[in-house]
RNA sequence: GGAGAAUUGGCAGAGUGGUCGAAUGCGGCAGUCUUGAAAACUGUUGUACCGCAAGGUACCGGGGGUUCGAAUCCCUCAUUCUCCGCCA
């Protein structure tokens, strides 16, 4: 959420800021202004009949204590009539600041300089290409051919016990998953990342600190009878941790990370793109996230591209790093890299790592600030990246290591999968 | 799931209808004393919002209500603790 202030103060900057998301904010944003406008009137009509109020509720006080009875009565006729008027007042100011909080939650945040201007992911810069791409015959198999062959998944008895996008892992197809969820928080843990295991389901107003709702509300799974939500991604119980929270600036950096499984409804996915692996209701991720100074959190996005990249060295995937237009950009980040491996069979490139600094916009709605050496408060930044989501890694590993003796594993893992080759 | 108790400022803890934004202690900050430090003493010390300012408003777990007036009374929700039940 952008903060009221900022939008007092540079009104046009954030419009034309925008615009690069093809979002035109002018209407909202005029409608923001106008609504504080009446706001600011009201509570202060409001606070003036408070103030009335308060001052008659002590003379009548003194009156009675005094045993002037009568003429305390008289002026409770006076401040039965502010009641009604500053009951209106209130329902005014209410009213008004709840607008300009629905107008608020309306705004995406400002894209940084950096972001390219752009409708679509084909607009997204390629910022960098690493490893060479394999060539594979035309017999090689999708990762679901793969996984079928060696008895790594069964889709279908996830079908049976669930429903379609929620996977059964077996055998060596489960010790992969947890193997590599091991050998990502040892990683992590050796860049400096704190180890968190978090709930699995959140709160609503963690989903409003971290931005979910209520723009995707749909795309969480909501369980009505307790009015929890299951989490999309280990981001939003991490982050929300800090919710309302001072920190103070020895604070910094602050380095967390954390392995879930992640729940998506996916409302409107279809085709190819949901074959296999691709795009799954519940996946396992391991999720950094950086509460950060503002004026080190640029430093921090680097080092979590680094981390990121370093990872898919380690695994010996060719990847490539893009800068994510506007108009792909999401709903709560000031800029975003996206990490993609090349799938061999399927001959494309999918997404295994989103890296976002978010700046203010969480801190914002998570009411999160760090008091500096004069003790002024301020908003802090926060980031977060995948650090990787498991499913696309497992389909490009199989996918990119197939071959007449089986699947070969990188060396990396080796420790941490127990075997070499899947055969 | 049932019964009971509790929730007050950074912490501890008073406060049961008006003068309470809230005693007191600890902690924090400033000062006196000291070569320095400690101790002692003195003063000071919440947050947010509106306002150019003066100043004002709000906040005693959240929300609602009673009242001229609520930390204090009522309703409701949440959380914590104790006891019982159930249970990995």
């Amino acid at each position: 959420m952008i903060e009221i202030n900022r939008i007092r103060e540079n009104k046009d900057e954030i419009i034309e800021k925008l615009k690069k998301r093809n979002f035109d904010a002018e209407p909202i944003v005029s409608e923001i202004l106008s609504l504080d406008q009446e706001w600011r009137s009201a509570k202060q009509k409001k606070d003036d009949v408070c103030q009335e109020m308060n001052s008659i509720a002590k003379e009548i006080g003194q009156l009675f204590k005094a045993g002037n009875t009568e003429e305390g009565n008289a002026k409770k006729a006076r401040a039965t009539e502010l009641k009604e008027v500053d009951k209106d007042l209130k329902d005014e100011v209410d009213n008004l600041a709840d607008k300009i909080q629905q107008s608020l939650y309306e705004l995406p945040n400002v894209p940084n300089e950096e972001v390219p201007a752009g409708g679509t992911e084909e607009d997204n810069v390629v910022v960098s290409t690493h490893g060479e791409l394999p060539d594979m015959d035309a017999e090689a198999l999708p990762h679901w051919e793969i996984t079928k062959k060696y008895d790594l998944i069964d889709f279908e008895l996830g079908v049976k016990v669930t429903g379609a996008g929620f996977p059964i892992y077996k055998n060596k197809g489960a010790r992969l998953l947890r193997g590599l969820i091991n050998f990502f928080l040892d990683e992590a843990n050796k860049a400096g990342y704190t180890e968190f295991v978090p709930p699995l389901m959140v709160n609503e107003a963690s989903g409003y600190g971290t931005g979910q709702l209520p723009d995707k509300e749909g795309q969480m799974y909501h369980v009505t009878e307790d009015d929890l939500y299951l989490i999309p991604t280990a981001e939003v119980p991490l982050t929300n941790m800090f919710r309302d929270v001072i920190l103070n600036e020895s604070d910094f950096p602050i380095c967390v990370t954390g392995y879930t499984p992640c729940f998506r409804r996916e409302a409107g996915s279809y085709g190819s793109d949901v074959r296999g692996l691709n795009r799954l209701h519940q996946f396992d991720k391991v999720e950094i996230v950086r509460v950060e100074h503002p004026d080190k959190s640029y430093e921090a996005l680097d080092g979590m591209v680094k981390h990121v990249a370093s990872l898919l060295e380690k695994l010996e995937l060719p990847y490539r790093i893009l800068r994510l237009c506007g108009g792909d950009l999401g709903f709560t980040s000031a800029i975003t890299y996206d990490f993609e491996v090349y799938s061999a069979a399927q001959k494309k490139w999918l997404e295994v790592s989103s890296v976002s600094n978010f700046e203010t916009f969480q801190a914002n709605r998570l009411k999160l600030r760090y008091k500096d050496a004069n003790k002024k408060k301020a908003l802090v930044h926060t980031l977060n990246g995948s650090a990787l989501a498991l499913p696309r890694i497992m389909a490009a590993l199989l996918e990119n290591n197939q071959s007449e003796n089986g699947v070969i594993m990188p060396a990396a893992i080796h420790n941490y999968i127990g075997f070499e080759k899947i055969a």
